[in-house]
DNA sequence: TTATTAAATTATAATCATTCTAATTAAACG
DNA sequence: CGTTTAATTAGAATGATTATAATTTAATAA
């Protein structure tokens, strides 16, 4: 567990060594995703948090920095077929390495914090001479009775 | 292997029992994809291509066909992160059990005529009681130097 | 510290995919 | 064939995202 003054110390380091600027912008929009890590939450999402605390700031601005690390590796963009792009911070010991579930009824997505796709990238890189530097697994279906964590606020007041 | 035809009046069979109307537009929309089973249209690929042979078509037909067709399992709607949603046939032989490799320089699409998921969708059921109806999976990468059938000729002319 | 320079931000307009609306047309079915 | 109801059309509206031009700021060196 590295604490989040440390992992925005290091993203900012990062930003610099590829020749970008570090802003307040920038560092308000991180310190965001940092306490954030996986809320899956949409640019408006992130740009409505760091107005909270940075009211000037613009969406365009928001936009922009969340492309920026996302070139980075530093957060992974996602999409769930509703429209929108969601992000999210990809830390040191999580790299790519999870799935998701995403429920069919209330929309809300729940992460498999493992890799088990190991053995079938060998298989791609086997069989199709494919060198998979990412991969994107996603479940859609429901939990049992739908009464598994968060989901279960959403689908009771959903149908 | 069955027909174009029988096809095509298998899912208008579909869309008349669940209480739709067979229209002409529909008709040439499923026609076109059809004749493109693995392409990963976009809807605006779709629209040109009924076009050619309808052209009085509308584009919201289109998408609303393509909806409906979505709602009937008729067709899968994808999403590659590009900014469009894609559509392929979802025929009898063939029902979601493919997967994507994604070429990261040219965006080339190629599927794995496989479903390799069957082990992990039990694992999530009894690991986090969640019942999968669906699946996502792609890889994103490069084939072995670019040269792996349609992704050469994108891919040459890429960088 | 201050000046310089290039990059970043802001506010706003533009764009692109997709959906909605109102008027018109066409399927289905008796 | 007439009725009813859904589907289509054309065009406007929406919503997410990106581009633009003017202004500000961060990095760097004098």
């Amino acid at each position: 567990m590295i604490s989040v003054e440390e992992q925005l110390k290091s993203m900012k380091q990062q930003m610099i060594a590829k020749g970008y600027k570090s802003t307040v912008q920038r560092e308000a929009t991180m310190r965001v995703l940092l306490e954030h890590e996986r809320d899956h939450m949409s640019a408006e999402d992130v740009y409505m948090r760091v107005k909270e605390r940075f009211p000037e700031i613009g969406l365009a601005t928001v936009y922009r920095t969340l492309e920026l690390l996302t070139e980075l590796h530093l957060v992974e963009k996602m999409n769930f077929g509703d429209g929108v792009s969601r992000f999210d911070l990809r830390s040191k010991d999580r790299e790519h390495m999870h799935h998701h579930m995403i429920c069919s009824i209330c929309g809300e997505v729940e992460e498999i914090q493992d890799d088990w796709l190991i053995e079938l990238e060998q298989r791609v890189k086997r069989e199709y001479g494919f060198n998979v530097s990412d991969h994107r697994l996603d479940f859609i279906g429901t939990f049992s009775s739908c009464k598994h964590g968060e989901c279960r606020k959403h689908c009771e007041t959903a149908s």
